[in-house]
DNA sequence: TGGGCTCCTTATGAAAATCTTAATAATTTC
DNA sequence: GAAATTATTAAGATTTTCATAAGGAGCCCA
C-alpha cells in the first residue's frame, strides 16, 4: 500500500532527516546507519525505492547499489557529497536512477523520491542503469537538474522556470509522449486543467524558439498529433 | 501508516472514481454504495477521513455525518449536487469540514482530501463543526473556494491566484499563525524556500492593499513578529 | 481516388496580467 | 544602537490570455 523506502547513511542526522520527511509523506522507512544492516532488509522486504549514501563505513554505496540491482528493479537514489565528482560519474554506470548532492534541501529530496516512485509505478521500470541527471540527448543538449542549468551545444540555454520544467519532464520520459495535460499536472499540481488552457502550447513554442526548433522539422520537441509532445531518444 | 478513507456514495461511478484516485495516492479506501453498509465500518475501523454523498438511498448523508461526529473527530467531506443549495447550508451546521460539488474534477477532490488530512494530522482537530468553505470572517469577508471567489463587504475582492491562495490558507488556519515559509511551501510545493525570497511579503502587501488593511492597525492580516501572519477569529 | 467540407487540435503573436527581484526604508527586539 | 525581520516601491521577468491562423483527420459524395 504505502511505498517502502530503504535509507542507508552513516551520518545519523542525514538519515534521520530523510526518515522524518519521508514518514511525513506516509512512506514506510527502513533506516540503517550501516550497509551490513541493510543487507537482510534488501533480501526480505519488498522495497519500492532505496536511498544510499556513497560513503559508507563498511560496504561501499556502489557495491550496495549493485547488490540491489542484481535482484531488484526499483529506483535507487544515491547521496553524494558536493565534491565527489569522480564518484558521481562512476555512479552513472552502476544502476542508480538519480543522485542528490549533500547538503540538500529536504523538500527537493522528497520531490525526487516522488518523481522516481511515479515513474516506477507507472512504467514499472527504472532508468535502465542511467541516472536521471544530468541528462544528455542529441549529444548537444545537456540538462543538470541539480544545478538547474541547461546547455545546448556547449552554450547555456537560458530557460524560465516553467520552460525548464517542461523540458525536464520531456527528457525524463526519454522519448515517451507526454500530453499537455500531463505536463500541466506535473507542473502545477493541484491546479485544474481545461482544454481551453493553452499555456503549455505557448511555453512549448518559447522552448522551441530558444532551442532553434521549427514545428515542421523539429530536432528536439516533436508534436505527436492528438497525443502530446516528445523528445525522441538519440 | 496510510490514511484510511471512507467513501459512501450510491452512484457507483462516482464512488469508483474517488476510489481509484485515492488509491493512486496510496490511501486505503473503504467504499460503500449504501450508508447502512458503512455503519459497521465506522464502528470497527480507525478512519482518517470520510467522504459522504448527501443524497443516499437508505440513510441521509447528514445523519451519517452526525453519527460519525458523535464518536470521531476526523475530517468529513460532503458531496453535494450543484443545485442542493439548501442542503448545503444545512451541511454547514452538521459537523462536516468541507464540501465538494458534483460534478467535480478528480484532482481537485484529491487536493481537498490532502488538505483536510494535513490539517487533521497536524493539529488533530477538525474545523469545529464549520465547513472550510465558504469561510466567513469578520462578518465581512467571504471566500468560496469552490467558485474561487471572494467577497469583502458584499463587494467582490479581485485577487490574483497567489493572493487567493495566501488568503485561503490564512483563513483555513482560523487565527493560527502561518509563517512565510509555510505559505511558500503550501503554494509552490516542490520549490525551495530561502529567507532572501520576499515574494510572500510582497503578496501580503498586495492583499492588504486590496483589503484596505494597514500594517499598523490591520483588520484582517496581522503580522506576528518573528513568526508569521494570521487572521484572527472574529 | 480524391476534392472539398467540417471539426478538432496545435501554432502564433502580441497584449495584459501576474509574479519576482532588488534596493531601500521602517520596525521590532535585545 | 545593532541586528534581524518585515514593509515598501517600482522595475523587470515571466506567465497567461486572447484572438486568430494553420494543420491534420474523418467524412461525404462525385
Amino acid at each position: 500500500m504505502c511505498a517502502k523506502v530503504l535509507v542507508v547513511d552513516d551520518e545519523h542526522e542525514i538519515a534521520d532527516l530523510i526518515e522524518v520527511y519521508l514518514r511525513n509523506e506516509n512512506y514506510e522507512v527502513f533506516k540503517f546507519y550501516f550497509a551490513k544492516e541493510a543487507l537482510s532488509c534488501i533480501e526480505t522486504t519488498e522495497l519500492d525505492l532505496a536511498i544510499l549514501d556513497i560513503m559508507l563505513p563498511d560496504i561501499n554505496g556502489f557495491t550496495l547499489c549493485q547488490k540491489i540491482r542484481e535482484q531488484h528493479t526499483y529506483p535507487i537514489i544515491m547521496l553524494t557529497a558536493k565534491d565527489e565528482e569522480t564518484d558521481k560519474i562512476m555512479g552513472l554506470t552502476l544502476g542508480a536512477d538519480d543522485y542528490i548532492t549533500k547538503p540538500f534541501r529536504p523538500l527537493e529530496m522528497v520531490a525526487r523520491v516522488k518523481a522516481q516512485l511515479r515513474r516506477y509505478k507507472k512504467y514499472n521500470t527504472t532508468q535502465s542503469a542511467a541516472v536521471t541527471e544530468p541528462v544528455i540527448v542529441h549529444s548537444g543538449l545537456v540538462m543538470d537538474v541539480n544545478k538547474h542549468e541547461c546547455l545546448l551545444n556547449e552554450k547555456p540555454l537560458e530557460l524560465t522556470p516553467t520552460e525548464f520544467s517542461i523540458l525536464r519532464i520531456l527528457l525524463e520520459r526519454k522519448g515517451g509522449v507526454v500530453s499537455a495535460e500531463e505536463l500541466f499536472h506535473e507542473i502545477w499540481k493541484d491546479e485544474y486543467y481545461s482544454k481551453s488552457n493553452n499555456t503549455i502550447t505557448v511555453h512549448i513554442r518559447h522552448l522551441r524558439e530558444k532551442m532553434g526548433d521549427t514545428v515542421e522539422n523539429p530536432k528536439y520537441i516533436k508534436t505527436v498529433w492528438g497525443v502530446g509532445y516528445k523528445i525522441e531518444k538519440q
